[in-house]
DNA sequence: CTAACGTTTGTCCAATCGGTCAAAAATTTG
DNA sequence: CAAATTTTTGACCGATTGGACAAACGTTAG
């Protein structure tokens, strides 16, 4: 009896080769984008050869398929948490929250996406308008749900998703931006808690002022 | 006496010429990337030979640079144009529409930068340290003011002004994920008033039922 | 006309690319 | 131990890349 029934049985060796080179192809597809990276590249990132690496994943694309894959489960998880059941403004703001450490935590995986969908989505596009859209929609009619109720004020649940994702997401993209703009004073660690801070605001309350 | 006495002095064709190659260039550059762009590409699509191209720039990396020179002044435009005097809600209003409109109408443009920014900004470091943070500094401290008079919400303006940059560029940059996500039927021409009232509302008012 | 100058292109080159292959090295199995 | 299997690598290949170059072409001035 083998460990696994149905997947491509793998040995010990494999699994772990295969998670490192998966690991060193993350680092260099998120800074270089597909086109400019090379194999070499991350054959060297994960410390083997190239014809070994290879032995592991028979072309470049198969390891961007993978990484792509495994990422949009982990990536779309917090949207997928909102939840029905529970204040509605606390939901959104966990959300929030959740998708800015997110941003802080994985940035690679971020910029991987960013760049992917940057130059047209040419290897998920289907994801995206399949399982990517049926998500947003379902969790768009939960969000209508909560403003027919008068929970949150009347907008549009899309556009909010949008805004959500543009937010968090700009501070693993352009992470170099922010840092550069805020200067080594502020853009040090301290900047994802500045910025949790004023995106709660933001969302909550907007710019007018409350008197 | 020539028409132009410092800058590189040059012929009519040879005007028209680099105009038509930058204008191809940033159809490859900000879809490909700087790597994922090759100079036939570039030249196909400027509809002249390799060779003839690179009579005009020497080098591929002449185009690029040449391309994101001239970007980052229009790009920051209206950045510069926030103005100290004038009803701050207004001027924020302002900003945030234009940066909208300039999503719109020039997305090729602000992919160009996201794929430079993405990718580490290794050609425009420099710019992003002095220049941009230069102003963004000066206008934070414009915002300052107004959050002191009581015009606006005190929140810190740099982040303020990220989320701005995040949520409109989200648009261009992102394009092709909000068109798969709204559907055929949301994500036609509308979807950036559809955002422009969103955003209004987001910046102005926040989410927080007005019960 | 012709000489001078600006423009265009076919051809070529070295470097790099993704990927193959056979053989060596390491590991597992009996 | 030895045989079988898996893993690793050096050498190599055709295609593509950025770029060089000289020759051809077009245009203009005298």
């Amino acid at each position: 009896m083998t460990t696994s029934t149905d997947a491509p049985r793998r040995t010990r060796i494999q699994q772990e080769k295969r998670e490192l080179i998966l690991e060193a192809a993350l680092e260099v597809f998120s800074t270089n984008g597909f086109r400019g990276s090379t194999i070499d590249q991350i054959a060297e990132a994960a410390g083997m050869s190239k014809p070994n690496l290879l032995y592991y994943f028979r072309r470049k694309e198969d390891i961007h398929e993978t990484l792509m894959q495994r990422l949009l489960d982990t990536w779309l998880a917090p949207l997928r948490e909102l939840d029905d059941i529970g204040d509605p403004m606390t939901e959104l703001r966990n959300y929030i929250r959740r998708k800015l450490e997110m941003a802080r935590d994985f940035p690679r995986e971020s910029r991987l996406f960013a760049n992917e969908i940057l130059q047209g989505a040419p290897r998920i596009m289907p994801l995206l308008a399949g399982e990517l859209k049926t998500l947003v929609d379902e969790k768009a009619a939960v969000i209508k749900s909560w403003m027919r109720a008068g929970k949150i004020a009347r907008t549009d649940p899309w556009h909010l998703i949008f805004s959500i994702w543009a937010t968090t997401q700009h501070y693993a993209d352009f992470d170099v931006q922010v840092r550069a703009v805020l200067g080594p004073d502020r853009g040090g660690d301290g900047r994802f808690e500045d910025a949790a801070r004023f995106l709660e605001q933001l969302f909550l309350d907007g710019l007018k002022p409350k008197n």
